[in-house]
DNA sequence: CGCGTTCTTGACTGCTTTCAAAGATGGTGG
DNA sequence: CCACCATCTTTGAAAGCAGTCAAGAACGCG
């Protein structure tokens, strides 16, 4: 079954050619946000071959407090933005995957708030700029969703770190990365790749990596989730789901 | 000194006049983030005086997956985003304080990710359309920039869940409590209204009412903090935000 | 003055961290 | 093909921070 993100719409013909054919991530992702015209696919084909930007792991995209250039998608690899206390602390405040946009963030202009820094080896392009006027506007509200989507997992990391058990914030990150790789079209059912170390899990998850380790073997004891050699595995998605109280996230009424 | 906000700006005379002059706080806030001309100030005038809308306490201002209604402005009073759990865990996602908009919260459009609640009485208006043109794009500048601002408390409140004691989550709040409210005008130096109850304390940062109560009364043995009857005062805000690592917000870098 | 809400307190439990060190793992160069 | 190194994962024991439960005190409101 497709993600039901936009409701009232099915969705049913963009999920299945993005099935058939392997299109690359990004451009699943945005498809799967909003209806894209040619005009919409050409310029994001024109802005992969305009350029692209590799940034090796563990390097910085964007420095903190640093102007935010254009927009840049992320074509593949894993980002984040994450905060740093003087002592060394660090929160990863937000993951940033295939098809993700980078610096568009919500308002133009601000100075990055956080860094953002690459997890693994990452390519971008720059988001091409949407139009005005009859064609190519897929692209605008792609970003509009996109913008949302994020500001909805924001909110809910949010309530992650607050209220939930180190067991159950697992269970919902590991979920939300499910979900939203299932969008970008990365991820065969249930298993899709993690590439995350344990102890970037627990720079997101507000936990030390020693007890993200211990949490991620009950749960593989449990037989919940399983996670190795980059690839995880949830067994049963729904019931984890409904376990951590974690609803589909809707985002437009139309 | 005035909040040094947004760099390379003095808004000596601005803020000046709001401490000479009691405008309303909302006016206070938007006129520090961006310079507003007579044609904004009118248009929010004209916004109050065009109806205001009331809250009582624990009401719901907006319902979380109903359509968002045209944005508004607090005009006093305070009210936070909340996600529940089923099983009755809550978490304030965010606050929203006297100038803060309501709704408008990024991209728009999108169904309320959470419910809005009212803290205590709330008071709001509609908030005016900005102008395209001349005259009156300072209000369009001020939603931007509060726009920005909201992402970064967002931000901020991930750190601060996943990274800080109880100790420093407390003090980080209140800091920023402090911050805002003396945007707003609100907040005779080192003292603001506080009229959050423990709980909603507890709900905010992630902790327990009983263990909320036992940091606030090592706050006040250490001397740091008195919060009593509604009202908070922090003994030495500098000294408190170097503890907890926080940093003077910014936003533009014009 | 009475009642509901909010604040305090104590004792106890337990989840998560800390510290330290020993295995795996994967990639590199010899 | 194997030794080697850096990184990542796993384990154990002990300490600590925060949660739970329950009850009493204080406060504010009508």
């Amino acid at each position: 079954m497709p993600h039901q993100l936009v409701s009232g719409q099915s969705g049913g013909t963009r999920m299945t050619s993005a099935a058939t054919v392997a299109l690359p991530p990004a451009i699943t992702r945005l498809a799967a946000l909003a209806p894209l015209d040619a005009e919409d696919m050409a310029a994001l084909q024109a802005a992969t071959a305009a350029g692209i930007r590799r940034i090796p792991a563990r390097r910085e995209v964007l420095g903190e407090g640093h102007p935010v250039p254009q927009a840049q998608i992320v074509l593949s690899g894993w980002a984040c933005r994450v905060q740093m206390l003087s002592d060394g602390r660090r929160q990863i405040v937000s993951l940033m995957l295939p098809g993700d946009l980078i610096g568009m963030c919500r308002q133009r202009d601000p100075l990055a708030s956080s860094s953002v820094l690459a997890l693994t080896d990452v390519v971008t392009c720059l988001a091409p700029e949407p139009r005005q006027g009859q064609h190519g506007t897929g692209l605008a509200e792609a970003y509009a969703v996109s913008g949302a989507l994020d500001e909805l997992y924001l909110l809910r990391h949010i309530t992650r770190l607050g209220r939930l058990s180190a067991y159950e914030r697992t269970a919902d990150l590991l979920l939300e990365i499910h979900e939203r790789l299932t969008l970008a079209g990365i991820a065969s059912g249930n298993m899709f790749p993690m590439p995350l170390t344990q102890e970037m899990l627990a720079d997101t998850l507000g936990l030390t990596s020693v007890h993200v380790n211990r949490t991620l073997q009950t749960m593989r004891r449990d037989g919940s989730v399983s996670l190795r050699a980059g690839t995880a595995v949830l067994s049963d998605p729904a019931h984890l789901a409904n376990m951590v109280d974690r609803r589909p996230p809707r985002v437009t009424s139309r």
